[in-house]
RNA sequence: GCGAGCGUGGCGGAAUUGGUAGACGCGCUGGAUUUAGGUUCCAGUGGUUAUCCGUGAGAGUUCGAGUCUCUCCGCUCGCACCA
């Protein structure tokens, strides 16, 4: 054996090992439980980021454990290759965005496999290959066959210098990135996935996600956000249509003051006609940018329409408002507005002088005053004639049965959920496979004729669609008529690839279908690793998009992943490491200086895998130090000649005793880390501790050597799943023929961790103030009367009465005095 | 603004079910070996020390609170076109 650890050598070797026995394909098996292991598959963006080597390093100790308890593991990786930075990179650097996605791909595949994850390389996808997004085309079809998909007008941010759709991240203060034009919203048509006809079960299903966090459930069911209110109408004498309001608090309906439309409301755009200030009005609201936290901390403005509406209890006349709050696109476009218990109706009505009327009462003697903010919570009802006195939940009863007499109003369930908008103005993407005919209509690409590939040559300039500029992309002949017709420019959000992605890993390379029989078989994903940041989208997106290929017969889970861990970020001087901060630290030198195993070792113990991580080079030298005192250990041992014979549990001296104690209580920890906890810091920390104490165990007897074979191997099977290049060589050098990854995970011997005596500590009202040794068999009143006669003890007791004696069981004795 | 988290030595973190706060590692201090430095090894390391005080701040529950409850402060993530 090499007496200085030399990881290169050491990593290089075991990974031609691995190459060449081919032990990370994953084969189905009739014999073995699979384990279908899944990371989030990284966007190709260049190299790879410590996030990602985090990401990854987790998936793979988890793939490699359960390899260890014997399970057939699937462990995939592949490329979310579409994305706007390749169109990015195109207009800077001048490189087309599929050269620059491929190139990328090539370098970090070798990454990837520098690093000694265990993929299945075979099942490698990359989701801008036609031969994957032909089939999200094909799926899309039959949604569209099925009514799940349908298309309407929604906003989007408009530069109308550049003359393009710019995403939210492209919009700076309200203004374009590039140009710095103050951004514009504009309606344009777009596709929509009903993800909304499955909001009701979105929600319910969270209960079954017993492996999921609570916070992401707890998250997504807010997203979803469901609702019980009253829909319900006022009649606007002007205009022919009712105004439509949805209210989740009907018991404030008699202190409505005013109603609130969009500014692109029909309303809104009649009482423009002739009334220049509403119609600026209408202007400006245009200039607003679409994200929703754009839109709740913006400054709330607003104009009185001059139209009056009517309440649907009194008949009373309350003014119509424009407002830039309301939103056309949500809901109905219109709310109605009580300023006395609503926070943001309150301001509003502060600001412009409008009523207040507070119709809810506190029910018990808090205050309950509206003049300063808006009253909120539930009570009484006053000023409410016919509904005074009743509480706010019998006078949500009572308003709604009211109101659905008069025909007025429907009590209704709403989400906070709105469908999916796929439809994207940009080119490197898949494309949306519709063509639009003049005489046919909306028809769809017959199936023969996918993948609607996307074209390579296009010019991208920044001022408009590629696909739209493109000289023949669009110009079709009708699959129905054949007469001159046009094909749909925009692309598919990306979010569509990355939301099947994990079931195409079960068949990768299937030409004539989806997903073949097999897709059954592995899914659910057991285990899904990714960023905290993909609590809400992507996982949602993907869930939905699992009943969708269940409900067309694809697949046969309800759900594709039974267990999430959610990775922190990597921090740096305790912000993200980002290119923008300059605080990046690159993996691949630190692979070249200490190792890859160095690096997984250090990311893998520096926090628990939920938490931030601080990044930290010395940490890397310390892990770097613990693999080189592992390698010594292995080799002070070795070099004395690896010992025979069969360990005499029965005869071990008390030291040799406790080490094999230590030995165990390690084994059982760390498998706790491993199966339960997934906190593999501390399962690192429990070997380190083991490893200090072997290397003060100097006995040098046959039952003392075997012991430090025993300690050893288990250290060493312990850790293979974390750093599995140094713990296949070891495993060989204490004299293994078999590979470590492979091996049986280790069992512990119960018998091994029985202690005839333990530590108990003592405390006096509450304070520790001592410990003493006591026989496990000793009974509360021994253990007691050991404790009043500490001498240290005594003093805190002196000779006052004892009120209460508290002993938990192996661990303390509190006396309170 | 809304939703979800987090806050413990000089630093990363440990304390798993309310039961010894600071495991393990980094850093630092002293020593040994070597000596040009580094490596390696040994000892020590929350503050204060007769004892007390300490887990962002303040209150509460309890024999006992880092852990549970409430209020506040600070930070992080997400908010539907970044992925």
């Amino acid at each position: 054996m090499e007496e200085n650890y030399k990881p290169l050598t050491v990593e290089q070797a075991a990974q031609q090992k691995w190459a060449v026995s081919g032990i990370y394909k994953a084969v189905e098996s009739t014999t073995q439980d699979k384990y279908y292991c899944l990371s989030m598959f990284p966007y190709p963006s260049g190299k790879l980021h410590m996030g990602h080597v985090r990401n990854y390093s987790i998936g793979d100790v988890i793939s490699r454990y359960q390899r260890m308890l014997g399970k057939n593991v699937l462990q995939p990786m592949g490329w979310d290759a579409f994305g706007l930075p390749a169109e990015n990179a195109a207009m800077q650097h001048g490189v087309h965005p599929a050269d620059w996605t491929y190139s990328n791909i090539d370098y970090m595949r070798e990454q990837l496999k520098r690093l000694g994850f265990g993929y299945d390389w075979e099942r490698e996808i990359a989701t801008c290959d036609p031969s994957y997004y032909k089939w999200e085309q094909w799926f899309f079809l039959k949604l569209l066959e099925k009514g799940m998909v349908y298309k309407k007008t929604a906003p989007v941010n408009w530069c109308p210098n550049d003359m393009t759709v710019l995403a939210n991240e492209q919009v700076i203060d309200g203004c374009c990135w590039r140009c710095d034009t103050p951004v514009e919203r504009k309606e344009i048509a777009q596709w929509f996935l009903k993800i909304t006809a499955y909001a009701d079960e979105l929600l319910k299903s969270l209960e079954t996600l017993d492996g999921w966090p609570e916070q992401v459930k707890t998250m997504q069911a807010n997203w979803i956000g469901r609702s019980e209110g009253v829909e319900m109408d006022f009649a606007v004498p002007e205009l022919a249509e009712p105004l439509r309001i949805y209210t989740t608090r009907p018991d404030t309906l008699m202190g409505v003051t005013y109603l609130a439309v969009a500014a692109e409301h029909p309303l809104a755009l009649k009482a423009a006609q002739n009334n220049p200030a509403i119609a600026a009005f209408i202007d400006a609201c245009k200039l607003m940018e679409t994200s929703e936290a754009a839109m709740e901390t913006m400054e709330k403005r607003g104009i009185d329409s001059g139209i009056k509406a009517a309440h649907p209890i009194t008949g009373e006349l309350v003014p119509v408002w424009i407002a830039n709050f309301v939103l056309m696109g949500y809901g109905t476009g219109a709310v109605m507005s009580v300023p006395a218990h609503d926070q943001r109706d309150f301001e509003f009505a502060k600001k412009y002088g409008i009523v207040i009327k507070q119709v809810i009462f506190a029910a018990d003697d808090s205050t309950d005053d509206c003049s300063e903010q808006a009253f909120t919570a539930k009570g009484i009802l006053k000023n409410s004639a016919p509904f005074d006195g009743l509480s706010s939940a019998e006078a949500f009863s009572k308003i709604a049965e009211t109101l659905e007499k008069e025909n007025e109003g429907l009590r209704k369930v709403n989400f906070r959920l709105r469908d999916w908008g796929v439809s994207r103005q940009r080119y490197w993407g898949a494309p949306i496979p519709i063509i639009y005919c003049d005489a046919c209509g909306t028809v769809p690409v017959p199936e023969q004729d996918l993948p609607v590939e996307l074209p390579r040559d296009v010019v991208l300039d920044g001022s408009q669609s590629p696909l739209v500029a493109h000289p023949t992309f669009s110009k079709v002949a009708c699959p129905s008529c054949g007469k001159p017709a046009r094909r749909e420019t925009d692309t598919f959000d990306t979010f569509m690839e990355s939301s099947w992605y994990f079931a195409r890993f079960a068949t990768p390379n299937q030409t004539d279908k989806m997903l073949g029989a097999s897709a059954s078989n592995w899914l659910p994903v057991d285990h899904y690793i990714g960023g905290i940041e993909h609590a809400i989208l992507h996982l949602l997106y993907a869930r939905f998009y699992t009943k969708l290929l269940r409900d067309e017969g694809l697949i046969s889970c309800d759900e594709p992943f039974k267990h999430l861990l959610t990775q922190g970020m990597v921090l740096k001087d305790g912000s993200k490491m980002s290119k923008s901060k300059g605080n990046t630290v690159d993996p691949q030198s630190l692979i070249e200086e200490f190792g890859a195993d160095t690096v997984r070792l250090f990311i893998m113990f520096a926090a628990p895998p939920e938490q931030s991580l601080e990044w930290s080079d010395s940490g890397v030298e310390g892990a770097f130090r613990f693999l080189k005192r592992l390698w010594r250990q292995v080799y002070l041992h070795v070099s004395q000649g690896l010992p025979t014979g069969q360990l005499a549990v029965s005869s071990l001296t008390g030291e040799q005793k406790t080490i094999r104690r230590y030995v165990h209580q390690a084994l059982q920890k760390v498998s706790d880390d491993y199966n339960r906890r997934y906190t593999f810091n501390t399962a690192i920390a429990t070997n380190m501790e083991l490893l200090n104490h072997i290397a003060k165990f100097e006995d040098t007897t046959p039952g003392g050597r075997l012991l430090q074979q025993e300690a050893l191997e288990s250290i060493v099977l312990m850790l293979a799943p974390i750093v599995p290049h140094i713990c296949h060589q070891l495993w060989l050098e204490l004299g293994h023929q078999s590979d470590v990854v492979s091996e049986p995970w280790p069992k512990w011997d119960a018998s091994a961790l029985v202690q005839d005596e333990l530590e108990i500590v003592i405390q006096v009202n509450g304070k520790v103030r001592g410990k003493i040794l006591v026989a496990v068999t000793a009974t509360k009143e021994e253990i007691q009367a050991l404790a009043l006669a500490d001498d240290h003890v005594k003093r805190f007791v002196l000779d006052q009465p004892l009120k209460k004696v508290i002993v938990v069981p192996n661990k303390l004795i509190n006396i309170v005095i």
